[in-house]
DNA sequence: CTGAAAGCGCTTACAG
DNA sequence: CTGAAAGCGCTTACAG
């Protein structure tokens, strides 16, 4: 490794006016600073992170929370994979590299950070188990935003869930549907997607004079592919005449049609589906999938546009953003 | 941001005194340590990776390449983003974050590990073009390992390619296929994936008199749903009599589908196929999709382990390593 | 068992 | 335009 002062040894100049040469910085003759940088060039030299952290208490990493416990798809989730791939891209535009903040019993979101002395932090896909990790964060005043979860004190940019679910509503209704089953997922107060998706599809019926059944709800207890199945199985055993059923993601559509095989259901001629998030699968089954899908470049390219303004000190709102959603129109819905 | 100094101040010990405290070292009377420790913990005293990495040379940062140029996929690819997933929890085991390489006019790999100061490398999904970046990367002396490529130097662990396509042959032959097509993918020197499995499905075929026309061989140029389609085309226009087709990847295999829905011809009954990844979506199409499962969590668990001894000065194998693949016998192949 | 000194590689005022 | 000095936060021999 040659460091800077192998480069000053070489030229004759100080470290100083080698560093200066090196970033561009301070007024040196031309002629210097040309000579210094072909010296730095042939001798191989790569700057050291590391000392000018230390020096300039700038790390250029990005903290990224990424955890998920409740699809455990880790990196092919279908919503956050692709807002990962995105903000990853966009940080890197600027400079800045990423760096993934694990928290279990000898280390903390908050010790990790700390650690490695990340600018900004970006929560990606929380443990919903950690509010409180979640919360401290919040508060120790380094610059941080969220794509998923809302928690006080940090900016928030995620899906239009509410408008979702009353756009499903007003879809499966103008297709003649009214006993409509609703999947929905876990969730509580920092984790609310599933919840508002309903909050939407209620907000529908409530406006146009439908009534609503609570039974035709169902929760699933995981993200997961069995867990959709497992409830719509609960749901299909109340409802045998349930004409319709919206999931709050394409994996527990993919539950249902697996349900619906199984027992020989005919989709969508019995059963019509809605799901969310327009997994790639969500175009190969068949019938093909009709769903929604996120805004995951948007949402990324706003989270890391908002965080890099608020590392280099911009005022940044604390606030809630929705970004629209887009519905999917496919094969898996029949008018009745 | 509290220091050692910080604590040594509040304790009236020394900062070298509060350093072996805080890592373990040295010899300290009990009481002492335990002071210190209550007094660091009270003043949510965090250590500086920086000036740590300064001083002993050591960063626990693992480097990652992971570009995925040809199945632009990103993190939901349905190989890589499952070893990554794995290689990432078994390093973070050891105490290790990972950190992303990346390659473009103003940065190499190699200056990005140097910049970082990177214990290691892993290859995960390399950029195919920039061959001479990875083999520079095996000369610089920085601990290194493959899940992809085959670089000159670095030891990588990879699936049986040859083996897997050999399986396939000979599944195809026994269930009585002799017009079989195959479709491969892009490779080169360094990935040769696609060309092993062609290998091993020959060797089959060689070793039990079948001989083997290669006007029923197509390469798509990419690794996309796309190019599968049209790779498929075109070996379907030159071969209409065809009874089954071997793809090098699910995403191919789903392209086959598509087309031979759009053309009216019946899987299987009319065409068997047999895909590659056991990607997610394998599992749903119709018919479900018979194909090779890769160990993901085995190649990734080695490479980290690999990896991991290399650095702390271990010998490594700098051989090619091959992990043996499941086949996943589905619906997509009948006899004939 | 504890501490004074020096150093890791870089940058930032401050002189000249 | 260039350089001497000091410092970022930590650790490692080496004394005592």
């Amino acid at each position: 490794m040659t460091t800077i002062y192998d480069i000053a040894k070489a030229t004759g100049f100080s470290a100083p006016t080698i560093s200066k040469a090196l970033n561009g910085t301070g007024h040196l003759l031309e002629k210097t600073r040309k000579l210094i940088l072909e010296k730095a060039q042939e001798m191989g030299y790569e700057p050291n992170s590391a000392a000018r952290s230390l020096a300039t208490k700038r790390t250029y990493l990005i903290g990224i929370i990424y955890d998920d416990p409740s699809m455990q798809r880790g990196f092919r989730h279908p919503l956050f994979a692709r807002i990962l791939n995105k903000f990853k891209e966009s940080v890197e535009n600027s400079g800045y590299d990423i760096i993934f903040l694990s928290c279990h019993t000898k280390l903390s979101y908050r010790a990790h950070a700390a650690f490695r002395s990340v600018e900004g932090i970006v929560i990606i896909n929380g443990e919903s188990v950690l509010h409180s990790e979640l919360e401290e964060l919040g508060k120790i005043g380094i610059p941080c935003v969220s794509t998923n979860g809302v928690i006080p004190g940090i900016c928030t940019i995620i899906g239009d869930n509410v408008a979702s679910g009353y756009k499903a509503a007003q879809y499966l209704v103008s297709k003649g549907h009214r006993k409509i089953g609703f999947l929905s997922a876990p969730g509580d107060d920092f984790i609310m997607s599933a919840q508002e998706r309903y909050e939407g599809f209620c907000k529908y019926m409530r406006e146009n004079g439908i009534s609503v059944d609570p039974t035709y709800f169902e929760k699933c207890d995981s993200w997961r592919v069995e867990s959709g199945k497992k409830g719509f199985e609960a749901l299909y055993k109340r409802h045998p005449d349930m004409t319709a059923v919206f999931a709050v993601s394409d994996l527990f559509a993919l539950g249902v049609m697996e349900y619906a095989e199984q027992h020989g259901i005919k989709i969508p001629e019995q059963l019509s589906i809605i799901g969310f998030d327009d997994d790639l699968i969500a175009n190969y089954t068949s019938p093909r999938l009709t769903t929604f899908r996120q805004d995951a470049d948007g949402i990324a390219t706003l989270a890391a546009d908002l965080l890099l303004e608020h590392i280099v000190g911009l005022p940044v709102p604390e606030k809630l953003i929705r970004l629209p959603t887009q519905f999917i129109e496919r094969d898996s819905v029949i008018s009745i």
